[in-house]
DNA sequence: CGTGTAAGGAATTCTGACACG
DNA sequence: CGTGTAAGGAATTCTGACACG
């Protein structure tokens, strides 16, 4: 039941590696995640951690604000994927339902 | 050439993650260093950064240890190990080497 | 041998603010 | 709006050593 998630969504990283990562100044990283577009985790302490996914999702949002789109338009921007995918996980889902109802496949035992 | 290591093998978690995520001490984890067990990478300050598959790795020796085998033991496997593993890929190399000998595929163009 | 701990210092990270534009 | 920076403090990490066994 979902995919194997362990590495590339693991919040293990510091600020520090993701600025060398990425080449993005830790302010940057941190004004990102205050305009909600990266949700890090915190350590014991506060520090933040983040995945490898968000540093790839970092190197986007970079990318577009390169390109001139403002935070706010790259959050409505994500939102929408989200929703989207969001969508076709509940058809698929749905899909899988029936077929578990129409040959009856029961889980456990 | 050479398989993506970009994530497992990549350097980039704190010792105080590492700690959380194997249970061990940072005082074993950087025993098992002394010992040559294990090679983190060091930061600019000097801050020790470690991959995931380092990770997989001290739970292993953390189960030798607590089978009594000795850190000198430990590291005799591991370098019998490599070694196997080495020669495989020397084999590997050289069958490659004798299918384009044979078939010309030349690199390039 | 493998690990705990106290010690002192250095590197890392945090927040809130001021600045510029 | 997006980013730099100086400020002060707190959390993190480092090394070398003493301890126990």
């Amino acid at each position: 039941m979902g995919k194997d998630l362990s590495y590339k969504d693991k919040k293990v990283i510091t600020i520090g590696v993701v600025r060398d990562l990425t080449g993005l100044s830790e302010r940057q990283i941190r004004y990102y995640e205050e305009r909600k577009l990266i949700f890090p985790e915190r350590s014991g302490g506060g520090s933040r951690k983040y995945s490898f996914n968000d540093v790839e999702l970092l190197m986007e949002i970079a990318n577009k604000i390169e390109d001139g789109i403002q935070t706010h338009e790259i959050r409505r921007e994500m939102l929408r994927e989200q929703k989207k995918q969001n969508q076709e996980e509940i058809r698929r889902k749905m899909i899988q339902g029936q077929l578990n109802a129409q040959f009856g496949l029961r889980k456990g035992q």
